[in-house]
DNA sequence: TTGAAAGCGTTACCAT
DNA sequence: ATGGTAACGCTTTCAA
């Protein structure tokens, strides 16, 4: 009559392989499921596995596979926007989904400061990670460099400015912000400007690209106003500064639905109806779109299928597989609502 | 003349330990700080970390010291829930920050299915983290039995309501719902109803009884409508089924400033101004209350505070240390904007 | 203060 | 098809 321990110890390959009569080789092969193992061992050790209720040591299996099961997630933004942009936190999700169904484990690490990136690159050439997933990787950004030179399986999330080969899934900035553009033309607007942001970085730019190119020789450099970041509080800054210089706008494509969200409330303060006065048009379909007065008609991004995509690349180039050129995009519908 | 190999394998405790002329033991020992080496020996092995370029290998340390360095962070809601609601948000990002200060990896997962539940209880069971935040648990929640079964490390967000003095850290939900509604009264309101959200959750229930407080013999339950989420959706559905049971009321405390731009909008459908004919107050402080229509008075949450304070208290489990009895409560302001 | 050696729980190779 | 054995890189006794 032994004393039975108060919690017992997790069980081992040991103890499956003691209780099932066989080795701990088969015991590895079965739970890893390869072939050669005869029938009778197998049906035994799935039994011994239930009996003695064993769950494999990651960190045993890390350590002689030398992986570590886990993939960053970085994001280039100061804190505050990683908040305040819908977009990130989709995708955040839908890589997460994505990958702890592969059974990974995402770490993520928001890059804010200069402090924080020699920690990430640290990190990441500590090999705390077998891959990577990057969102919003800038020009010239030292993490970007970081990944190429560590040579470390990467997916980006846009297409990375300075890796010309790099694996990234993305949407068409260009082709969609041209398409909306040309849909608000439709409405018979003749004055139509841009609120345009981020242009460091390609989203930002390829959205000015696309509304150039759908304004093709009716462009007017005087309509386009630049502003630094996605949001709400510089689109609302940026409407009034166009406002001042073009008080005719009879339309404006935003770079993004928080941008247009500020250029509503700014339109609003000047005494502008939307969209009697001026249409207006937006980018993302986030949260923003559909509890902006009015409802914003603009791009739809697949924040969520971005996520899954990036996260998928990863997986796909830890399993060995060529990835295909060019990245992959998706589709970006445009839903109309009563902005414009 | 040897070929230097093309990637240089990741160096060793065994290299350092070469290099500096000493044992790995020794070599261990610096790299833990720990007493008992010579000066001598310590400025050696600095020097050979350095020049071999060691980084200790996490799986390997995991394994002998049987832990996982990597901290659950449990979210119990549907996906969309998860990105309408900015508290969880903040939450994250603070616990994430705190955790890897402290060299610790954050495993996020979202229970969303039956089938996630399964998936998480198994995670856990697997001993795949050393400890676990849990944000906004249910009532008789098994992801909270899973925990309470295991006895592993965790702290909640929120009180649990089965678990009489498990760890957690909240804000004071009633006695700030008391506050704000009694700054609503105090603004000469007669009629003040409640838009109620979240009932099986203690934060839910917690501000129906601060406002039932605040109403003392004054309150009337035909002017309290029960929604289930905190969410813009029901918020305005309430007010709208509200509105219609009683179209006299001149105050409103919602539940969450997504439920409190609900009701907002339900307002300026009905034909009724704010904060003219009726008052709103909202609770949370998150991104929607300043971007409301006028902005909204609330109760401030530190959300990102909370979970910096989640984390510390699960790190400080871990280290062994007491926990204070009662949780941690945290301040909540309150902010006084337009909408009363 | 230090070195030697014994694990930690796996997988992988090599015979059989 | 299977068992034995050697890593994987680290910490931690135990002697010295």
């Amino acid at each position: 009559m032994s004393t039975p321990p108060l919690r017992r110890k997790r069980a081992t390959v040991h103890d499956v392989a003691v209780e099932a009569g066989v080795s701990r080789g088969t015991v590895s092969r079965v739970v890893n499921g390869e072939r050669y193992v005869s029938d009778e061992a197998r049906v035994a050790i799935e039994a011994a596995i239930v009996k003695v209720g064993y769950v494999p040591n990651n960190a045993a299996r890390n350590l002689v596979m030398q992986r570590t099961q886990a993939i960053g997630f970085i994001v280039h933004e100061p804190h505050s926007l990683f908040l305040e942009d819908p977009n990130i936190g989709e995708i955040l999700l839908g890589a997460n989904t994505a990958l702890s169904d592969a059974d990974y484990q995402m770490a993520c690490l928001i890059v804010d400061s200069e402090r924080d990136t020699d920690r990430v690159a640290r990190y990441l050439s500590g090999g705390f990670v077998d891959g990577v997933i990057i969102v919003s990787a800038r020009q010239n950004d030292p993490i970007t460099r970081v990944v190429e030179r560590l040579e470390i399986p990467a997916a980006f999330v846009g297409h990375p400015p300075d890796l010309a080969r790099a694996p990234f899934v993305g949407i068409d900035n260009r082709g969609s912000a041209r398409t909306i553009t040309e849909r608000l033309l439709g409405t018979g607007r003749t004055r139509v400007g841009m609120i345009a942001a981020a242009l460091d970085r390609d989203s930002g730019a390829d959205r000015l690209a696309g509304f150039t190119d759908a304004l093709g020789s009716r462009f007017d450099p005087t309509l386009v106003e630049r502003v630094p970041l996605y949001s709400y509080a510089a689109g609302r800054a940026g409407m009034h500064a166009l406002l001042e210089r073009a008080p005719d706008v009879d339309g404006i494509f935003a770079a993004s639905d928080a941008v247009a969200a500020g250029v509503l409330d700014a339109l609003r303060e000047a005494g502008r109806s939307v969209p009697g006065d001026v249409g207006v048009v937006g980018f993302d379909d986030s949260a923003w779109a559909v509890r902006a007065q009015p409802a914003l008609s603009t791009v739809h991004q697949p924040a969520e299928g971005l996520g899954r995509a990036v996260a998928e690349s990863v997986l796909s180039q830890l399993r060995g597989e060529d990835q295909p050129v060019g990245g992959i995009l998706l589709e970006t519908p445009i839903v109309w609502r009563d902005s414009a």
